[in-house]
DNA sequence: ATGAAAGCGCTAACAA
DNA sequence: TTGTTAGCGCTTTCAT
């Protein structure tokens, strides 16, 4: 019973296929490929042969007689963040149908695994290639930039796209947010975030600005770690912030898991998410809307981001322009429960 | 600035490497793989020349010549469940390092769609596959059955691996939690359940062997449905539950996310999960203990299952033996506040 | 619209 | 230990 590596049965090529409808193999990719270029008669006794046969193309012989293979390169900084989940069912929905392959990179947000994975993925000679972020190394950037093959940028907005981009201002996003929490009544508005990385400083940021515009001043408020997120960091970070900064009412969370965490930590010490602490989360997931009470956040449009840069990469692969280089998907308010200040 | 197909430079070749290190490209290819075989002098000297040309090997070349890609095909129904999130992060992190890429396909629990992605993998001539459950279709299992590649089923166990298998009985594991919850007092247990998968079926079983071992009736305890799985169901399953069964006293659910659902919900009915309302969760995600109340569920060890996966496979590839053909790696009760019934 | 010839870059099989 | 030869299955280029 073992799967001994058994002498491969021939493979069904495309000699075989073109055997059997009394053609030639070139015939028979054409066919495959562009199905216009070969008669109707032909075309239909191939398709014919091709399912009698049960012919599987060969990825790689194609890859290698083309120089261009069918995989999409996807860079990600983390596998297990739903964040990038959520982008990931965007891009395989979209993919699905289409004669090409997503692959994964994970760079665990490391610019060294993401430089070496994205010399492994030019080594393929890939269709498209998608990134997280718009803050590679000098030596990603050169290697993207003489890349040969279409790019898009992920999750971020910047003014130098290496080729296209469809992203967000994490900045702007955690400014409204900030400024949400100063309308809603909350004089001493805090920051909590973890791991981070160049989009959550840009969010930092953002949080800064909405402080300075309304003349807050920060204190001590801020509390970060690059210590990866998780919901019971949530209740560290709360503590250490309370510690520090008895003053805070209210806190705009780097992500949902911490806004999360916050909360449970808060019904344990007693203090009333709302009218005694504010909070607000960053991204939307589908828990803040079921949570009690409902947590405010900002969303972000995962799904599309992902369908967005495949659409964006089948383009420029088949020649068409996309609509534009640099698509900005912006982000909603979600107030809720967590940032009413008259709760019940 | 548009990146049209520019002439692709000429491409570092073996040949080249080989011209450099004056020798045979058959030789530099030798000293890759498989150095032991190339004297030290010659090896230090391609090396050299490697590093100096910037040489990246072909991978279609490659499998075209030997048969044989360096692709690990990863077949899970969903991208964005956090259950397979961290299989898929285990799975990554073993791979890491090594020279294979493991190619995510996403079957979105559609026996057609994983047909047709078998066969898309088994073209490209994998060296190994990981499929999820032992409920394939009979032509999925057809076709893995015929693969000349080592393939492991993983997240379940069953009589009949295709060939190596590595997870744990759904069906004891929820036998184990709803005797907890049994044991704890509680004498009328439900069961709620979404996206009702085979092995969500089985979680229901192992619930129905535990009523039936301790002579409790089922009554109209049980509520499933195929919808996804979200917090927000938790809510909606647990009005209908006690809509049609009032008498219930504790729930297990079939995961996390509807367990939290149920939790928040009972918080906005004046229901105390413990005393009132015992409640279990299946998976162990992390929130599960940073929860307020904390809440009780059964943990599988799903980076481990994605770990052992690979490792399995790395064996098989290498000729070794895996340590044995089906791993189980069984589920650990977490006992939380949720199914106390003295809790404060 | 169809086909012949050549070759993509690598490795298996055999030879030295 | 090293090299030679002959493809892998497809697509490009150039004819017809």
């Amino acid at each position: 019973m073992t799967k001994a590596p058994e002498k491969a049965p021939h493979r069904v090529t495309l000699e075989d296929v073109a055997r059997r409808a009394q053609t030639s193999s070139i015939t028979v990719s054409r066919a495959l490929r562009r199905p216009e270029m070969v008669s109707e008669k032909l075309r239909a006794r191939i398709a014919e042969a091709v399912t009698e046969l049960g012919y599987v193309p060969d990825p790689a012989a194609s890859a290698l007689a083309s120089r261009r293979s069918n995989v999409i390169g996807v860079l990600i900084p983390s596998v297990t963040n739903s964040v990038f989940a959520d982008v990931l069912a965007g891009l395989y929905d979209t993919i699905a149908g289409q004669p090409f392959n997503a692959q994964l990179g994970n760079t665990r947000y490391a610019p060294g695994i993401e430089d070496a994975l994205i010399r492994v993925f030019l080594g393929q000679r890939p269709a498209g290639l998608i990134v997280t972020g718009v803050d590679q190394s000098p030596v990603s950037r050169a290697l993207l930039e003489a890349a040969d093959c279409p790019i898009v940028q992920i999750m971020d907005l910047g003014n130098a796209p290496i080729d296209m981009m469809v992203g967000f201002s994490h900045r702007d996003a955690a400014r409204t947010a900030t400024e949400h929490l100063i309308a809603r009544g909350y004089s001493c508005p805090a920051f909590i975030g973890a791991r981070m990385d160049p989009r959550s400083e840009r969010r930092l940021q953002g949080f800064r600005d909405a402080l300075a515009a309304a003349g807050i001043t920060e204190g001590a408020r801020v509390v970060t770690t690059t210590t990866p997120s998780s919901v019971a960091l949530g209740e560290t970070l709360l503590a250490q912030l309370l510690a520090q900064a008895p003053e805070t009412d209210a806190i705009l969370c780097n992500n949902d898991d911490l806004a999360l965490g916050v909360q449970f930590a808060a019904l344990r010490r007693g203090i009333a998410i709302g009218p005694e602490l504010g909070l607000c989360g960053f991204n939307d997931l589908e828990v803040m809307a079921a949570a009690h009470p409902s947590i405010t956040s900002v969303r972000t449009f995962r799904r599309e981001m992902g369908k967005l840069a495949i659409e964006m990469l089948l383009a420029r692969i088949e020649g068409r322009d996309p609509d534009a280089k640099v698509r900005d998907l912006g982000y909603a308010l979600m107030p809720r429960d967590s940032t009413r200040r008259d709760r019940a």
